[in-house]
DNA sequence: TCAAAAGTGTTCTATTTACACCCATGT
DNA sequence: ACATGGGTGTAAATAGAACACTTTTGA
């Protein structure tokens, strides 16, 4: 109790909306809350701003506390600032959204206190404070970002096929591709660098794995080229 | 001095970036600063965010206090907090663009103590603070937002030509656009009610006043219509 | 040999682009 | 009468949508 002002101020907050995708559902990471307000609810990732870091650092210290990530594709979403959106005090929230490749699911174990686990976005558990709210402008926002920007392939392995990008789309758009004119799309970009590899997984021929080229996309952004699905 | 607090905590302030149209170019309001820091330099019209209101409140009451606009087409934008992005002391800003109809103009002299004027947006004199990376955000931003949005029109009059929205989406996007095709596309959208009457300006025919159609564009936009140019 | 997913082309339709002249007016 | 911007249509090219069968594998 000793840092005083001349003005009420509000406390500073970042959340985390932390995507993965598992081959069928579109996931969310939600961690239960150890300690009030809304004690054992279930709630996206996120904590106190500290006045000595920038809010992208406060994001991903907050994400490596609470769910062990590092390293993931990170982007600001929005800032909200209603009054009674905590019912402490002011709070006002810089909300990020993440994009975490399945290999990293399993670091995904808390370190810190609270439990975290990946839910389908199908099946969200009613959640703290606004944050049903910001995780549905989060789901708005990466439908966007996916059919304008090559972010899928950060929810996918580095090595992926052609048939687990399409999933990945349906999932997030909530639509059918079809087949075909999707592979034609996407190859046509020629971000996607063939293998020497191939995917076997059951009963029925494998699958040719691809990697996507970021050299080559970042060339491209900068002549002004837009990938579009 | 009364207001302490156990962590210190970053001020909160918003900051706008106001864009107008002349009919020729893409206008930013700014005002010249009254007081340290970055006394009588350049800034983006903006301040603290009070304790009791919303970020949009502050926004929208700032907007006022500097430059008398309001009922304004107003938009959040993208959160700022480098560390030192005010020599003063942590502040995180959350920055906003506006849209003001050429009536408005007018109005834009300021109530409070700080000059306001409009620039265009090739000549921006330098500004206090990060506002030049804000502006040139807010301009990436409502380029974007124009091509998949009918935002135009709250740049321009109530009564407009065609040829004037195709200036407005000129002077944005820095482009030139073929008027024949332009027509066709904007036209096809159905959302312009041409009126009854003819803007008269100059040695040369008359031309189609239209209006935009709010309410026809909501309808559509629930049925996940997109208004691309 | 069977089930299961991988892989592949063509036709049709819709959209986008390129492009040039007459019209109505004020001076 | 002339200079100025307003207004209009068509053809060619490109992109998008629809659609079905063969291939390779593991069990």
């Amino acid at each position: 109790m000793k840092h005083t002002y001349q003005y009420p101020r509000a406390a500073l907050t970042v959340d985390c909306v932390v995507f993965g995708f598992d081959g069928g559902d579109l996931q969310v990471l939600l961690i239960r809350r150890a300690i009030p307000p809304f004690k054992d609810h279930w709630a996206l990732p996120g904590g106190f701003v500290r006045v000595e870091e920038t809010l992208d650092e406060a994001a991903r210290r907050e994400l490596v506390e609470e769910t062990g990530l590092k390293d993931v594709f990170l982007e600001q979403l929005y800032t909200f600032g209603t009054i009674d959106r905590d019912p402490r005090e002011r709070v006002v929230s810089i909300a990020y959204y993440a994009l975490v490749k399945p290999a990293d699911h399993t670091t995904a174990a808390s370190t810190d206190a609270a439990e975290a686990r990946w839910y389908p976005i199908t099946g969200i558990p009613p959640l703290a404070f606004d944050h049903a709210t910001i995780l549905d402008i989060a789901l708005k926002r990466l439908r966007g970002k996916l059919t304008y920007q090559p972010v899928g392939f950060e929810l996918l392995p580095a090595k992926f096929t052609l048939t687990q990008l399409q999933r990945l789309y349906e999932a997030v758009l909530g639509t059918e591709i079809d087949k075909r004119n999707f592979r034609k799309k996407v190859l046509s970009f020629d971000l996607l660098i063939p293998l020497k590899e191939q995917l076997r997984d059951g009963p029925h021929r494998p699958a040719q794995l691809f990697r996507f080229d970021p050299v080559k996309y970042e060339r491209l952004k900068k002549k002004g080229f837009l990938f579009e699905i």
